[in-house]
DNA sequence: AATCGTCTGGGACAGTTGACCCGGTCGGTC
DNA sequence: GACCGACCGGGTCAACTGTCCCAGACGATT
């Protein structure tokens, strides 16, 4: 076996965790399991991560960055509807580049709601989520040359709302060409709550 | 241990199931857990069903049916926000009686997703689940004397859409508000695709 | 070349899990 | 009252899990 930095068998570990779960769900991530797939031994395991629970501290944080980071893409151009269309598609695109994210996501997320050493990371993640969500939606609003109708937060809510239920029914049925109807058709509803500065 | 008739013992072990995964989680839910809970013994257990699977088979397909029935409620009356609203409050008022429901509902699907065994179960029930919201959207249309502006099947989804998403964030922040008024704004949103029949 | 922290190999441990089994007990039926 | 299928208690089993340990090997620094 490769002789490598801690700190790079524990990126490797984690990629390896990532990997297992999105193929084979949550239960199937034991250490031994994660072992195998990163190539390493059960002693590089412990020698990197004091427990398994650190692992997972480090995966579902490092996975709910990279959630906000993929979805942060903005696409101002055009009406306010073609913006919002765009956005949305952008992030569906996200998605269908790495169906096994969103499993993953779902399934970290899920686990964190119960274990209170992860429950702290899932709230504070899925606030900067929202925040992401607001951010864009201003950014739209002054590039159209538009105010909104609504709380911005409120509208950012609803945004998260269409993306995360748009992906769950997607997760169930993997019908791609109703999951982009249902964001087009959003996408056109939220954009008639956009007037016209004044 | 009081004697119970096999049937009987099976509906209370599919209950201790139930509760245990809505209180604990998922993973708490092993065969010991469930007979402490359902106070049975593991002989009783593996007297009423073959096996663990067998056991979360029912559970599973109970639970979905319960979803279905338990969102069917329709509110016609007034005009179509009123109808849209008042159906999506109803279903709230549901979820907000028994919010251990929806985790365990969440817990199962992500279950199923990889269940091979209980996969065709999660598909049928969301399958049913659109049927309903289909029907429900017709059944106001009718009420209210419009048309849809787009497809019913759509809408359909972009209902299911709405319902889960506001779900999935409310089980992570519980902010019954926020929840509230996503629902009503997306209700105000949806009745704007009703026109006047012609 | 000696040394020291970094890393690995293989094994071991106790605890838990799903499954199973056998002897026996209950309640109704003939 | 004999019988028989429904039902239970308690114990056992192999498999698997997270965790830990120790002897040793590597590579850079001295």
């Amino acid at each position: 076996m490769a002789r490598v930095p801690a700190q790079e068998r524990r990126r490797q570990l984690v990629d390896a965790a990532f990997r297992v779960i999105g193929r084979e769900g949550f239960a199937a991530a034991t250490t031994r399991r994660v072992c195998a797939e990163a190539g390493a031994s059960l002693a590089a395991f412990h020698y990197c991560f004091a427990s398994k629970q650190e692992l997972l501290v480090e995966l579902t944080a490092q996975t709910m960055a990279g959630l906000v980071a993929a979805r942060a893409g903005v696409h101002v151009g055009g009406s306010v509807t073609d913006s919002l269309r765009s956005t949305l598609r952008g992030y569906w695109e996200t998605v269908e580049q790495d169906p096994n994210r969103e499993s993953v996501l779902m399934a970290l997320t899920q686990h964190a709601l119960r274990e209170p050493a992860l429950a702290g990371i899932a709230e504070q993640q899925y606030a900067a989520y929202h925040r992401t969500a607001r951010e864009t939606l201003e950014e739209i609003a002054a590039g159209c040359g538009v105010r909104w109708a609504l709380p911005v937060g409120q509208l950012a809510r609803m945004l998260v709302v269409v993306t995360d239920g748009v992906t769950l029914a997607w997760l169930v049925d993997r019908d791609n060409d109703a999951a982009l109807a249902a964001l087009d058709a959003f996408a056109d509803q939220l954009a008639g709550l956009a007037v016209a500065m004044g």
